[in-house]
DNA sequence: TGAAACTTGTGGTGAATTGCACAAAAACGA
DNA sequence: TCGTTTTTGTGCAATTCACCACAAGTTTCA
């Protein structure tokens, strides 16, 4: 259960855990094992039964796992038993998808604060929320105690944006400029670029 | 130069060479080293020699590499030297956004066709596109030679799509439904799921 | 009841990946 | 010209990661 001994990589598989177990939950299934769930996330059984087995023992012998009982372990463990306010800066057309998207419901998090700094867009209204300024995003952001931020802004300012955040206190970034950004080892960084995604798979084309 | 030969893990940080040195070169520089590529990407200076060395001798010593020269080499080795239809199937706020993103520009990609089953969207303009009618997706994207499809459509038919377009010829899925894809081992699939890239940072939030 | 069928958690093993260190080559400067 | 600096490509070592196999616990069913 010790945090520093879990390598990165079991913990960047959890999350996949989680939401095959939740597809299962909303099916209606209460039981499943390493070997059903293995199919359904494409991880090996043994992997499964491996990485769970670092935080507990979870399973039962010849029944397999209780599914919501795992969920909610699980939640627990990436500390989505609670609901995480999220900003969003940068209402270009990907800070407006991310901000209306739909999936983040009973996932842990939930968009409460858009930021631009286009005067043609601060004031207007998307789903449901008002655009502030990027002006008072430090001010905002640490007043709400905004932790984790999606960050949709152009690459030339992404990494001043980031800078910010992190003074404002965000401890995570979802980053959709197309550039690595310096952070300080207490921050986390996700990056997520389709051009990067679909790169990786032409490379196997004739 | 063997295909067969390099490793997954390797071909999936190529894209992110590509995309550091482009940067590099669009800020007017022509030559960098091991050293400074690594900085901006946050990988060892010795693994993106490494890498390199997989596909051939692409440097000189004391000098480091000739950014044009290794951007030519790469974008051929990814197969990023020519530019790939995509369709995009699916055309709510996800859709919408990846269908208008400019992101692909002298990356690879361009979008060229857009599906959706809604008549309420069919035959609407996103983008410069007219939103096509599911219905005819197969014949569509078998007609135009489309190889690769970005699918943003609900999880509920996001299987079944998929295997539409495989029937189609697609060769490659950059999936934004939260579930994964059971496909021919002759089809890559990439997944973006944002709630996840969250859930791998909340783990290490107290 | 008892045997057969399942399934977990884990020790051991082999493979894959990363990091280190250095020879060799090129550039630079006095 | 010649020593110093820079940098690549790579053999080797160390670490990390994934998989196999099995004892032990549980359920099922005759």
């Amino acid at each position: 259960m010790n945090k520093q001994n879990v390598p990165d990589v079991i913990v960047s598989r959890l999350p996949v855990y989680l939401r095959a177990l939740q597809r299962l939950a909303d099916a209606g299934e209460t039981a499943t094992s390493s070997q059903e769930l293995g199919e359904k996330v494409g991880i090996s059984a043994a992997q499964i039964r491996k990485d769970l087995s670092q935080f507990g023992e979870f399973g039962k012998q010849g029944t397999g796992y209780h599914i919501p009982f795992l969920i909610e372990r699980l939640s627990q463990i990436l500390h989505v038993d609670r609901i995480w306010d999220v900003a969003v800066v940068g209402m270009g057309d990907i800070g407006h998808a991310v901000a209306r998207y739909n999936g983040f419901a009973n996932r842990g998090f939930r968009v409460t604060h858009c930021f631009d700094a286009d005067p043609a867009k601060i004031g207007k209204e998307i789903g449901g929320f008002i655009i502030l300024d990027a002006k008072n995003l430090v001010e905002e952001v640490r007043k709400a105690e905004i932790k984790i931020a999606m960050l949709c802004v152009p690459a030339t300012v992404a990494q001043d944006v980031a800078d910010r955040l992190i003074e404002a206190g965000v401890r995570g970034i979802l980053n959709y400029a197309p550039l690595k950004l310096i952070v300080p080892s207490t921050v986390r960084v996700q990056h997520i670029d389709p051009a990067i995604g679909m790169q990786r798979m032409t490379y196997y084309f004739d």
